[in-house]
DNA sequence: CCAAAAGTGTTAAGCCTACACCCATGT
DNA sequence: ACATGGGTGTAGGCTTAACACTTTTGG
C-alpha cells in the first residue's frame, strides 16, 4: 500500500459490508434476489442481500456466508466472483460505507424462505426501485453475467447438475431475450472442448424426441464467443 | 447493503486503501511503476503506489490522486479504471486492511522525480520480489490490460497524443511480446470504426517511407478482437 | 399419422492469414 | 541505387449463419 507519512494507527474509519447480485435463470426470464428493507433509510424499497465484513473474515467468505444465509446455497452449489467495490461518499447516507458486490450464479434455487426475498425478473425492474445504488450494482452484475456466458462455459452454473442442450440453450435466450438457432447452437457447444460431457442418458420432455443430458465439463474458460 | 440485524455505528473498523498498477509501453516492453518501501513491514522492497483513501473521498479521486502524486500525470491524460479489491484479513500484517486496486495506463511518462520509484519491464519481475500481495495484484492488472487491449480500442492509451500505426502496434507487441503482422495490423486497425482518426499529417522516422499520424477515435468499445 | 422437439447436413458468404508486391523516403 | 519501413492486393482456408432435412418420441 505504501503508506508512506501515514501513521497505520490513524485510518480514516470505514465501514465495509459485501453485496449480492445473484442471478438465476428461469426460462425465459433471467432473475435476480433482492430482499425488502426492513429499516430506514429506504425503508420498504428493494435492495440487493448484502451484510458487514468481519474483522477477520475474507471478503469471498463474507460473500458465501450472505449467499447461504439468504438462498441455502452452499459453497461449490454456486459461482461466486467479486464484481466490483462501490464507495461513493455519500451512498449510505449514515456512514462511509464501501461495498465489495460480488456476483452469484446459482442454478433452479428455493423459493426464499424468508417473505422479505423475492425472485424479480431483471428486464422488468426500473432503476429508481432500488435502494441506495443498487442498480448501478445489478447493472454490473447483469453486464458480468452476459459477458461471462458469452467467452467462457460458465452458463453450465445457471443449470441443474444434469441438463439438455435445450436446457443450457434457454440460458443464454434468457439472458439476451431472444431467440438462438438450436441447430448451431447444439454443433457449438459440443464443438466445445470441456464445456458439456454427455452421460448416456436422456430425458423426455413430454413431447418430441427426447434429449441426451450432460453435465458440466472441466472447461472454465474459452476464447470463442459462444453466442452473439 | 441490508444492514437489518447490525448496528451501523458499531461496525467493526477497517482501513481502506488504492493501490495502483500503472503500465506504460517502453518498446518492445511493458513496465510498471513500482516505489520502493522506506518502511517496515517489507522496508526495502517494491511495492504498487498507493495510499489511504480520504474520508470524504471517492475511490477513483483518490486513485487519482495518488497518480498525480507519483508520475505527474493529471486526470484525463490516463486511462484509469477500477481493478478489484483485496481484502485478505493477514494481507497487512499491521491491521485490517482493504486495498481498492486500481489499473491507470498512461502514454510515455516523465522518468519518476523520486528516487524511490522506477519503471519496471512486467516480464523480468519474480513474484516474491514484490511486497505484501501486490505480485497477485500486478498479475490482475496485466491480465486485464491485455483483455481490454485484446477486445477495446485502449491501446490508444499507451500512445502519445499524435501517433503512427507502427506505435500503435509496438504496443501490442510489447503487451505480448511476440511479433504481429504489420500488414494485416494496419488493414484490421482501419477497418475499424472510430479506432483511430487520420492527422492527414505524416512522421518520418528516418528510413523507410514516412507514415500517416493519428489521433485516438472516439470508440471505446468493439466486439471483434484486434489481435489473437 | 401428425406435431413437436432433437439433432445432422449442406451451402454460400464472410473473415482471416500468409505473403507477394508496390510506394516513398534517407543515405 | 538500394535498404528500410509504410501500405495495398490477393488467394486459399476456415468459420459462420441460415435453413433443409432426418430422427424419435407423445398423442
Amino acid at each position: 500500500m505504501s503508506i508512506d507519512g501515514y501513521d497505520p494507527t490513524k485510518f480514516p474509519p470505514f465501514a465495509v459490508t459485501v453485496d449480492l447480485v445473484v442471478l438465476t435463470v428461469r426460462p425465459p426470464h433471467l432473475q435476480v434476489l433482492l430482499v425488502r428493507r426492513g429499516e430506514s433509510p429506504a425503508k420498504g424499497s428493494w435492495a440487493l442481500p448484502g451484510g458487514f465484513v468481519g474483522p477477520k473474515q475474507d471478503l469471498v467468505d463474507a460473500a458465501q456466508f450472505k449467499l447461504a444465509d439468504k438462498t441455502g446455497i452452499e459453497v461449490g452449489q454456486a459461482h461466486l466472483e467479486q464484481l466490483g467495490t462501490f464507495g461513493a461518499p455519500k451512498r449510505d447516507p449514515r456512514m462511509r460505507v464501501v461495498s465489495v458486490a460480488h456476483l452469484a450464479l446459482v442454478a433452479d434455487p428455493p423459493e426464499p424462505e424468508l417473505d422479505s426475498a423475492a425472485w424479480h425478473r431483471v428486464d422488468a425492474l426500473s432503476d429508481s426501485s432500488l435502494a441506495f445504488d443498487h442498480a448501478e450494482i445489478l447493472a454490473a452484475g447483469v453486464e458480468r453475467a452476459r459477458s461471462k456466458l458469452e467467452y467462457t462455459t460458465l452458463a453450465t452454473s445457471f443449470c441443474s447438475p444434469e441438463f439438455t442442450i435445450a436446457e443450457l440453450r434457454s440460458v443464454y435466450e434468457a439472458a439476451w431475450g431472444s431467440a438462438l438457432d438450436a441447430a448451431n447452437f447444439h454443433r457449438k457447444v459440443m464443438a466445445t472442448d470441456g464445456f458439456v460431457e454427455a452421460t448416456g442418458r436422456t430425458e423426455s420432455a413430454g413431447r418430441g424426441r427426447p434429449a441426451r443430458t450432460f453435465v458440466a465439463g472441466d472447461a472454465r474458460e474459452l476464447h470463442p464467443p459462444i453466442v452473439r
